[in-house]
DNA sequence: AATGAATGAGCATTCATTCAT
DNA sequence: TATGAATGAATGCTCATTCAT
């Protein structure tokens, strides 16, 4: 590695690595106290940078916002979901869709609460931003319903996208509940709550 | 009804109806553009009133938010649900929650962007105003299905609550995605699609 | 006396009542809480009548001070100060005046409060209004002490309008520090300790 | 010098300056319209600042007052009456004081408007902040008037704390009035007469 | 790149005043 | 006269963003 290239990865680094204080602290931030009543200067503050650093990195407060879900959905989709393709079972690759939703928002809080609370808190981001990943996320859940249907494992009476928003739904309400909830539990383990009823049902054969 | 009766139920009437033409300005004015990105300006023309008017009637901009918020629950759980009592069948009655729920919001669309967008979008609203209301519905459906399960209908290896979040989820989703989706149809439909997957599972018996 | 006159008489008494209501409130508001601080519905609550009905009997809230001060250095000039002309001595007359000063303050304590601070809380007020009002005040002080310097009572080495001006802010001290005590003590009394010490000087002779 | 102690003097310098320039400009707002009447624009536009700019020096409108006030009266008190702890006659301390006084208030003439007028314009401050100094203030000359007495200089049938409220009164009696005046005298030369005529009394011996 | 002082647009709320009844 | 609901102008303060250093 030569003397320009070290200097090239340490700078990169050393943006990368003040970009990531801004962005960890403003997810901290927003989770603590919501997007509206945060403010830049706490981002700041809690990035350990000067207020006018963090406009060198991201060049609005809504962009931050942008940004946290963007990596999210990113890291969410990306990497997690790709191990889904060597799955065969529909039943399991859902059991695993739930696994990873819950194990990935269980693990960090902070995001949890930006994602249900803040993204969802306003419509523009719901339709204009997290419509693209999220209609992708619910795309691969109808798509496996699909799968199952066609390997005869799960129902022919059901549609497909309406039953791939429940059990998205159903994730969902996981996550909210455990946000809000006074007591600490582990979330993961509710998959496969959720994976068993979804699949069987709730009624006695 | 002698004068001053008259006189008294015009002033009532004058009175109420100057508050209802600001709530329901506000629910159409946060439905659109979000409760923080309003202006109480917005509120009192979308009302056809002065600013100042608001106040009158209002202590401040979040008691609007709060009195949409408790109306809403009030009409939503009062009236609705307590025709649940009548029902006998557990099933029939987690029907009835589903309809009921989706026909509510589905019948105002601007009450159901507030509720769904507004009302979870802050961290506080959740934990302090919503979470009472919210408690009370989520239990009417945990103790449906523990009725379910007593009567044999519904299957004895799944915990009530993980299942009420389920349901309750679902029904969310559905009014969720009917907010944000472009095309126009029913949300009331829905009921049925939700109550057959969380009844009878997605697998194959 | 006719019918007519009755009627007039009795109206103008009540229309006087409400004024002086309206008036006696608003020295009570003003004193307790200051003229900027005092709202028009205090003074209309104080008075037991309706926010709207102040303005039938004052143009604005500025006049209620205005009236307030006009009235009150009306009495106290008018009244007051006509007995002087009987008191031959200066040096008596000072002191009545003295007296007068001080009981006539002392006796309204509300009435003190807002010459002491109100009235004087403003530029404007104490250029444009005290100021008729207060120079006839000082003057008859002034004159006072000519007619001692004449009458050979009074050392001539002093000029008048100074003299006077030391025995009205000495008097007007004892005011305002009465209206400040946090102890309730009589204010006439000291009326001829300001005497004896304006006379007679501090220093041993 | 090294560059970093200049460069900390420039930036100190810059702090000062600004602070000292809304001090400036306060005073003179405030002498000029009253408390109430000022805008905190006003203040911000005759320092030449924006109006934000305002509140990185003061925490609000308010502390602004209190920052007139307590700057004042600190180098009233503090610098002026120190002296007087090296004259020994009493009557020559009076003197003093009144020189110091006047020549003090009359040497800024916007500062005493609102020393005048605003600090006793309020109950609040009068009863909240001025105290304190005030008292302090008076007790001052309160004990000069006691070593007076002691010392045999002065009649020992008056009230110290009477004569020290009279001193007080009419200085600031002297003060009040060179305000109001439309014509411009200086306010110095006062002294002697106040002190001529509180030591030496009016009356003829 | 980093800083943080400065900016100034923006907004909830108050309250003197009006006027229909 | 009397009322009090309605008005809307007015303003202290905040905070996202800029920019000279």
């Amino acid at each position: 590695m030569s003397r320009n290239q070290k200097n090239a990865a340490a700078t990169r680094s050393v943006v990368t690595d003040k970009r990531n204080a801004i962005h960890r602290a403003a997810v901290e931030v927003f989770a603590a106290k919501g997007y509206f009543s945060s403010k830049v200067a706490d981002i700041a503050s809690a990035a350990g940078v000067a207020d006018g650093t963090v406009y060198l990195y991201f060049k609005s407060k809504e962009e931050i916002l942008h940004f946290i879900f963007d990596r999210a959905m990113e890291e969410f989709i990306g990497d997690g979901l790709r191990e889904l393709a060597a799955i065969k079972s529909p039943a399991e690759k859902l059991r695993r869709v739930a696994e990873l939703h819950l194990e990935r928002l269980g693990a960090d809080r902070d995001l949890a609460v930006v994602f249900q609370v803040e993204l969802r808190g306003s419509t523009k981001f719901m339709s204009e931003f997290s419509r693209a990943g999220f209609a992708e996320y619910l795309d691969i859940i109808k798509k496996t319903i699909d799968e199952g249907q066609k390997a005869g494992d799960f129902r022919k009476d059901i549609k497909p996208v309406v039953a791939a928003k429940i059990f998205y739904g159903a994730l969902d309400e996981m996550v909210t509940n455990w946000i809000l909830s006074k007591r600490s539990y582990p979330l993961g383990p509710m998959a496969a709550e959720v994976t068993k009823i979804f699949l069987g049902g709730v009624a006695v054969k």
